[in-house]
DNA sequence: CGGAGCGTTGATTAACTTCAAGGGCTGTGG
DNA sequence: CCACAGCCCTTGAAGTTAATCAACGCTCCG
C-alpha cells in the first residue's frame, strides 16, 4: 500500500524532526532509529510525552499542526507520505480509516499507562518500568539477537525528561539496580537484565497481567 | 443520529459506573454529571486518566474491554447505546468513523497536555492548572450564569488523585490561594475566581496560546 | 447526642532536586 | 601522537518540596 508517494528523509542525532506549530506537510514511519515527541513550557521544563521506534506513526489525520516536538534521539531513518494524498486514500479505503483509530487508540492507551507513572510511582519505579518497556520491546525487533540485553537509545538527560525526574536521580536509581545486580552493564549505553524478576518487581506493577 | 437505539442511566454518586476489565457492551456520553476514568495500581495507589463532563463520551470503538474504572464523581445521567449497533451503524456512516478518530486525537491531546503537568508542575502549579481548566469549561455551559464562580464537582481527595499529590497538599494550596486573594470561597464546593490573571500566573503556562 | 465523611492545619520526615566537583570517553588539531 | 575540549555520566552534600502522621473542626443525618 501506499507505493509511489513514498519518500525516505534521514535526520541525525540531535536534530529537530518537526517543531511545535510546524504546519504538517506529511506523515511518516520509522524505519530506523528512536524518535521522541517532547512537549516544553515557557521556562524550559520539558515532558516526552512519547518515544517512537521503527514502525511507529507519525502524524495525526485531520490535524494540520502539531503541539509538541519531535526529535531525533538516534540517527533516523523516516518513510514520508505527502498528507494530502494520504488522506485522499483514507478516504478511499474505510480500513485505514479503522486502522487509524484503532492505533490512535493505542497510543492513548500508552498516554494513560505512563501518566500513572508519572502522578504515582517512586523514582526507582519509574526507571524500573522504563528499562522493563525498553526489555519488552527490544525483544520484539528481530535484529537483536534475544537474551536480555538492552541498549538504552537514550541518553540520561532524555530518560529523566521521559519519566519525570532529573538526569541525577536517574543515574542514581541505574547505580542502585546495578549495586543490587539487576543490571550489569557493558557500557552507558548497554546492559545485561540480570535479574528480570527483580526488574518486574521493582515496576511496582505486580498483581497485573 | 442513532434514534431508537438509545436508553438511559443514571447513576448514585460513587458508584462504579465500569470496571476495569468489564465486557464494554454499551458506549455512552454523560448527559449530566461528572465521571472520573482512574487506574488503580495494586497497593491502592490511584491516578485519575480523564475526566468526563456532559456530552463527553464513553467506550472505545473496536475495544472489547476498559482497562480503567469509570466512577460516577457526582450523581451522572447517562445516554447510552448498545455496542453492537453502534459498531454497525460505524460500518454505514463513514462520517461518524471521521468524527471518532477526532475524538480519540483529542483525548490524546488532552492527556499529553496532563502528562506535563504530572511530570513537571509544582503543587500550585497544578492546582492552578486545574481550577483554570474548570473555570474553561464552565464558562461554556449554558446552565451556569457567566461571572467567575466555579464548582468543585470533586472531593479534595478526588481532585489529588487527578493532579498526582496528596488531599492535604490539595487542601493546602487552595487555602493559600483564598489568603492571596486569587480566590473567594462560598462553601468548599463553590468559589468565585477574584483574580483570573493571577490564577493564570500560577499555571506556568505563560507564554502560549 | 454520636458517628461518619470531608476538610483544615501543624509538625515531622522522606524523597527528590539542586548545586558542586570530578571522571571517562571521543574526536580534533597542533 | 599527544593534549585538550566537549559531552555525558557519576557521586556527594545541602536544600526544598511534598508526603506522612496526627489532631481537630464542621456538617449532615440517624
Amino acid at each position: 500500500m501506499l507505493e509511489g508517494i513514498k519518500t525516505y528523509r534521514t535526520v541525525a542525532v540531535g536534530q529537530t524532526i518537526l517543531r511545535r506549530g510546524d504546519p504538517l506537510n506529511y506523515v511518516a514511519s520509522v524505519v530506523a532509529g528512536v524518535a521522541t515527541l517532547e512537549k516544553s513550557m515557557s521556562d524550559g521544563r520539558t515532558q516526552m510525552v512519547g518515544l517512537l521506534f521503527p514502525s511507529d506513526f507519525i502524524g495525526r489525520p485531520g490535524r494540520r499542526e502539531i503541539d509538541f516536538d519531535v526529535i531525533a534521539a538516534t540517527d533516523v531513518t523516516l518513510c514520508c507520505f505527502d498528507r494530502v494524498a494520504f488522506e485522499r486514500l483514507i478516504g478511499t479505503t474505510p480500513h485505514l480509516a479503522e486502522r487509524l483509530l484503532e492505533m490512535a487508540l493505542d497510543e492513548l492507551d500508552a498516554a494513560r499507562e505512563w501518566m500513572v507513572l508519572l502522578g504515582r510511582k517512586t523514582a526507582r519505579e519509574k526507571i524500573a518500568t522504563f528499562v522493563h518497556m525498553l526489555l519488552r520491546r527490544q525483544r520484539l525487533e528481530p535484529a537483536v539477537e534475544a537474551g536480555s540485553v538492552v541498549v538504552l537509545p537514550l541518553t540520561r538527560e532524555a530518560i529523566a525528561r521521559y519519566i519525570g525526574l532529573t538526569l541525577e536521580t536517574v543515574s542514581r536509581q541505574l547505580s542502585m539496580m546495578k549495586k543490587e545486580d539487576i543490571l550489569r552493564f557493558e557500557d552507558n549505553r548497554r546492559f545485561e537484565v540480570i535479574d528480570v524478576a527483580a526488574l518486574r518487581r521493582a515496576t511496582g506493577d505486580m498483581g497485573e497481567n
